[in-house]
DNA sequence: TTTGTCTTACATCTTTAGATTGATAAAATA
DNA sequence: TATTTTATCAATCTAAAGATGTAAGACAAA
């Protein structure tokens, strides 16, 4: 958590003129930031970012032009520790959920009262992240909601419960991207009973090669699952 | 939103005797909840629930004999719209991370004053899903690193962008499994044709053969990306 | 003890996969 | 216009993958 020598910097980014000068008079008369600039486009924004670096950035998202959440991505690759808060008209839990997983240190609604939005900045200034309660908890069903389905797929029937724990050795070695022989290598066994492993495998996960069987692993919960992978 | 005709139940487990006989006492003095039953065992805890059918489950989940996160895991599989808030000890990032994940609708900190438990329930009574505001933040920092991590290794360099539009057409029906011949008829070329392009595509990943070449695409943002994966 | 499963292993055979070289026409780019 | 890239196809060859049948020792369960 870092403190502010000075007063926080700001820049508004809003396609909409007249909530743009709400929020800058809002801003300078009753908070202790400072706005050092404001634009109607989310492409000077960026450049203004680069420019002016604030430490806040107040993003409209729901833009015609450019998309704000695109605008944020970009702003994040800068890794300029500029921290954007998402301003938005819509509570829709799709929003909320891939603004935050863009990197959002905050989602505040143009409908909320405006000491929520002053509260937001002075939680997000102080290096922390913040979401209103009721937003919270759209975001959280929406999360659990993604990984529900999941689980259905996958309770259906999983045919690598069938495995021997042999063959799941094996197969975890196939979805390392290992050919016979370095498995063999690495299992201490014949090349040839790698073989009789790979072949049962293909058997009980009813598939016919060895790409097949990857696949089926990696999109049934088989181990090595790797991290995330949600698309924005 | 569903409304409760008759006094919310809500089912305690806890392996600490003490905090558990605590958490009572504030529920029946304090609130407007019934405890139906308590236990120090999760085990017993699931039978419990199968048997009480509670509206809510304060679930301890540090505990030694059987992991609480384990037991709201089961407990979410009956789907019984049984609500579980969880109780920690820590504010450990990835502990509220993982109990939000298996479908825990609040988490709360034992250290916490009591006020904030009865006003969790509450809100999870109403349908709502609960988090303090603090640990909010720390979700999702947690949240928002395991995304980054992933864009550090895919900007690194990501070898997919060597790739022509019809390599990867190419490489797409080889991450569906699909081999020379398949491929061959479904592009309307010849199968030599598709060997060439998977040649090419090999160099161009520096792979060896296509289920390498499968696993760097589906590593590095290629399509067909499936949901989540987040390992618990 | 018998039965069954698991792990190991080999032989044989067929089918893919993959490497390499070369070639042509279209399309994009310098 | 000249050059490069891309997409197409072929022939050839080697290596790897996959199918099938058989079998022995270990071990656990009936």
């Amino acid at each position: 958590m870092r403190e502010f020598k000075r007063r926080a910097r700001v820049l508004l980014i809003d396609d909409n003129a007249d909530h743009l000068r709400g929020v800058k008079e809002l801003i300078t008369l009753e908070s202790s930031y400072d706005v050092v600039a404001t634009t109607t486009s989310a492409n000077i924004g960026i450049n203004l970012a680069k420019k002016y670096r604030p430490d806040i950035i107040l993003m409209d998202i729901n833009m015609p032009e450019k998309d704000g959440l695109q605008a944020i991505q970009e702003i994040e690759k800068l890794d300029m520790d500029i921290r954007v808060i998402a301003l938005s008209g819509y509570d829709d839990a799709d929003l909320i959920f891939r603004a935050m997983k863009i990197g959002a240190k905050g989602y505040v609604l143009k409908t909320m009262a405006s000491a929520q939005l002053i509260y937001a900045m002075d939680e997000v200034a102080a290096g922390k992240i913040y979401l209103p309660t009721a937003l919270t908890s759209r975001f959280f069903e929406y999360f659990q909601n993604s990984f529900k389905e999941e689980e259905k797929t996958s309770a259906e029937e999983n045919l690598l419960t069938y495995l021997t724990a042999r063959e799941e050795e094996v197969l975890d070695l196939l979805t390392q991207g290992n050919n016979y022989k370095s498995i063999a290598g690495k299992l201490f066994i014949s090349e040839t009973t790698v073989k009789t492993h790979v072949n049962n495998i293909f058997q009980k996960l009813q598939v016919n090669d060895r790409t097949q069987a990857v696949l089926y692993a990696l999109n049934n919960g088989f181990a090595n699952r790797r991290l995330s992978k949600i698309a924005v």
